[in-house]
DNA sequence: AAGATACATGCAGAAACGTGCAAGAACAGG
DNA sequence: CCTGTTCTTGCACGTTTCTGCATGTATCTT
């Protein structure tokens, strides 16, 4: 690893996630934390980053702002995360969602992983920016502030263009019964546009979101290829699933 | 292996993985590390790469340096940015470029302005999501990596759908007689088509562009209502473009 | 106030660097 | 075909730079 190699790296978490602790940009490049600490002095004398205890924050407070909301997934999203990431062959073509969830799923896969992802999401497209290898198509249309993503009829019909080995969706709710759920009409649609246009499709869902049941259906069962999650495999929910045919990934 | 052969060897290398490491490179190709070091530091000279310790990376790292250089909005940059945030009426319709200025000028734009904002840049969309009034538009396609836009047929194609009352492109080159100019020819084409669409189309350009020019035409000056840029209103580029008839918005 | 954590500094080993040099290949001219 | 020149390449050397550890100090937390 290149020291100006680390630089970037740690600029590009400081946009991503809005923040850098010192000890675990250590563990995770496997570098001693007096060299993250130098890097940090390095670009805080360069006015690219302010040097904090601990680690370090953007110089500006208005991409504090920003990132505050886009807070480090929590260790159960993480862990679906890279679960979800280990489907994504090399060579194909992955369609991915919005969300925080598939933010997350974006930010594990691997630096040079080959392969095409297609997404309706500029977060998801800028996280993956710096990504040499891995060919980026977006979806256009009207931006969702509420999910951040591009919705209507616009983003739909972009959306028939293309077509992928792998979808990975996020929702909100997942009930037996009731199927796939999500809290806005729009979002919906643009999720069975999405799911329509891959091989496969798999669902990403924390446990919490498990036997919960929003207003709008995405998808019924049978449309699914399997669902992500790191719920307890004796978990009821999860046992009815099964029940019903639903293949099941879990991080246990 | 002959050294042109090398060359082109480590450019691929680098455009591929976005970086080289010289050990690793004189292992694979069996050759000893000094011979690398000079290939290196003749790719460099020739501005093809940038040098570092231990290795190289690309010269202008689109993917890897663009972290750092959303962080950094020079003085002269931000002037022009909140100069052409202001042509931007409430209400009104903004196509709004990709590139460090035009992020600027997103960055300028108040946080309460009630427009639209369409642009091609998921990274000008994300930093826009914080803004509640804003309605966004975005054109979505292949995303060029080297200035993380969507670009090509489909871009082209989803620009076709918009329109607005003003246009601002941020551009490489600025000549007055050759007009505007940038490196990259999918790039050209989408400005263009962006240009197009909107009724006004201003031009943004730090004082450091004008009189230079870059490979690819984008517009001709009858084309463009202004040119906003932090140079002086006596500079002798300036002035003959005034001559030309150009509009010539200044921050001084 | 005390323990824990993060920090700056100095130091030593390791790695990368530039330079000079010699062996070899490619080439031009006789 | 031979010879001298030029260019390239790898090695050796001394120098610079980087990195991790140890030390003592500063800062945070409880």
């Amino acid at each position: 690893m290149l020291a100006a190699e680390r630089h970037d790296h740690l600029l590009g978490l400081l946009a991503r996630e809005g923040k850098i602790v010192a000890k675990d940009v250590a563990a995770e490049l496997g570098i001693s934390e007096d060299s993250v600490r130098r890097d940090l002095r390095d670009l805080a004398s360069e006015g690219l980053c302010q040097r904090v205890y601990g680690g370090a924050l953007p110089v500006s407070p208005a991409v504090v702002g920003y990132a505050a909301r886009q807070t480090v997934a929590p260790d159960g999203k993480r862990k679906v995360a890279s679960l979800a990431a280990g489907l994504v062959r090399p060579g194909g073509a992955l369609i991915l969602d919005g969300g925080t969830t598939a933010l997350a799923v974006a930010r594990a896969l691997p630096q040079n992983l080959a392969c095409t992802v297609i997404t309706h999401s500029p977060t998801i497209a800028a996280a993956l920016l710096d990504h040499p290898q891995t060919e980026l198509f977006l979806l256009g249309g009207r931006i969702f502030k509420h999910s951040a993503v591009a919705c209507g009829a616009a983003a739909v019909e972009a959306a028939q263009n293309v077509s992928a080995d792998l979808c990975l969706l996020g929702v909100t709710g997942v009930h037996p019964e009731v199927g796939l759920t999500t809290g806005d009409a729009e979002e919906a649609a643009m999720k069975r546009a999405l799911a329509a246009r891959a091989a496969d499709t798999y669902i990403l869902a924390s446990s919490e979101k498990l036997g919960t049941a929003s207003q709008f259906r995405v998808l019924p069962w049978e449309k699914i290829s399997g669902l992500i999650t790191d719920a307890d495999p004796h978990d009821a929910v999860v046992e009815r699933l099964t029940a019903r045919g639903v293949e099941i990934l879990t991080t246990g």
